[in-house]
Order: C-alpha cells, then structure tokens, then sequence
DNA sequence: TGTACTGTAACAAAAATAATTACAGAATGA
DNA sequence: TCATTCTGTAATTATTTTTGTTACAGTACA
C-alpha cells in the first residue's frame, strides 16, 4: 500500500489551514517530511480532480479550489485509488483448473462491492469536518 | 497492496471444492500460479486462525478445519491484514507543524472506521456463498 | 527404507514506492 | 533587466516491500 491517501489529505488539510493563502511544496512538504518533489506531483493529481490549484513562479504556491465543505473524504480516495484495494489482480490463475479459470472475475465483483462500502463510509465526512478535528 | 487476500480466498476456494480430500501445496500453488513455498506460508496463517488444517507427510495436504458456511469473508480479511488499508501511517510528519503534530491519530480514527465498514460489507457473505459462485 | 509430503529458514530476484537531482519556465520585485 | 523563488516535469537512484527460490529437517505412508 503506498502513501498516497495520507499525504493527499494532509495536504488538503493544511491548505484548508491556510485559509486561502498559498502554501509552498516546500512548506508542504516539510509538514508532511516527505520530499517536495512527491507533493508537487500529488498536487497535480488534486488540481486534476478540481481541489486545487497553484500558482507558478515566485510567491507562488497551491490553495483550495474548492470549499471545504464540498470535498468529501470518498471523493479523495476515488482521486488517488489505483487498484483494487483487496488485492492487486495481476495474478493469472491456471485456466486449466475450474476453480483458477473464474476466480478472478469472483473476486473483482467482491472488490468493487466491498470499496463501495469503504467509499460510502469516507463519503460521510468532508474535509471540512475532518479539518474541524484540528483544534 | 500485497495479494495475500485472493491467495488465502483462493486456497479456501480450492478446499472447499476438494470436500476434505487433502490438497497438495503443489497442487494448490499450480492453480494459483504462485510459488508453493507462499502457499505453505499462507496456509500457516490460516490454521492459526483455525480455518484449515494440515497433515503432513506422504500423501499429506490441506483440508477445511470448518464449515464454509461458518467462514465469513471479513474473517478472512482480518486474518491476512497487517496495515491500514488506506495508508501505512510509517510516516512520521513534522510535531513543529500543529496540523502535522496531530494527523496520525485523526488518520487512524478515520481508518478504521472506514476499514469496519469494508470489513462488514465482507462479512456479509461466507466462504459457502462466495464457493457457490463457481458452477 | 524410499518417496512424497509439510514446516521453516535463508537468501535472491523483482516490483513498487519514495527520494534525489536537475533544469526549463513563470511570476515577482528590486 | 535580472536575480530570486517558485512550479512542472523528467530522469535516475535508493529503499522497501513483495515474491520467488533453494535447501533441508521431520513426518507419514506403503
């Protein structure tokens, strides 16, 4: 499982901390102790799904494109989800065997039902909310 | 993501197919397409849990120490976990930044609130009902 | 007593993840 | 205008995680 998640909500945290003033990956970084290079390129992703955006140049730096209130936890996940979370599924099972030949299309309809219930869950909650737990 | 999951659903699958007959890690490894040391490894796990057993020697292999419809999928799911499922929370942010000083265990919370509702979701099906998928 | 298994450790290989280095280009302001 | 401080992005390296491999002792069977 790789970091993704985290340091994507942490960044949206602070920016939200920020109330609109532009935070530096640098800064960003240094909250988070991971290099700046990995934050910029999370801040691409975000600014891809509308949470942010940034500005170039000196002074520059990234802000919410959004209101807190209106990014939900769920919609985090689904900006930063690569595979299945249960598995990755790059296995090929023998087709020979009944069992190997229809196991993976079984376990993908496993997969998406049981994240619908973990996305379901996040999507209870905003980023505001969870940046109201800082205090 | 490791694939430790589909290998233990998949050795459960296999299992309850063989109705006790004892299957060879070999066997189980061949079907799976992975490497029967894993398996061996994996099916260690799952005795310790009580959902199999072995007998070693000439002739020896695994067997269902229960019945599939007392083995629910989120049990299955709980056997093989290690991390959080949303993040590995190894990193360790910055205790100067008052927002990084506190998003561990806001992090935490809100794993696992989210991961027992995936668990749940799981738990709703058993290893009888995912088994009977295969006709 | 040979054969076919499990259990388990130690090590190697491969894959995934994260860090680092580097640099072009943008915006600022002295 | 030009040094400075940022972002954007590619390329490379390092680290960690995961998987595969080899090896062998011990067990059970025939």
């Amino acid at each position: 499982m790789n970091n993704r998640f985290p340091v994507s909500l942490h960044i949206l945290t602070l920016l939200d901390d920020a109330k609109g003033e532009l935070l530096s990956s640098d800064y960003l970084a240094g909250s988070i102790n991971i290099n700046p290079v990995l934050v910029r390129k999370e801040i691409m992703n975000l600014r891809k799904f509308g949470f942010v955006d940034s500005k170039e140049g000196k002074g520059g730096g990234s802000f919410l494109a959004k209101n807190a209130a209106d990014i939900n936890l769920g919609e985090v996940y689904n900006a930063v989800k690569s595979d299945y979370i249960l598995g990755q599924n790059k296995n090929e099972p023998n087709p020979k065997c009944p069992i190997g030949k229809q196991i993976n299309q079984h376990l993908i309809s496993l997969y998406s039902d049981a994240e619908n219930a973990l996305i379901q869950n996040l999507s209870k909650q905003t980023l505001a909310d969870f940046a109201l737990k800082f205090k």
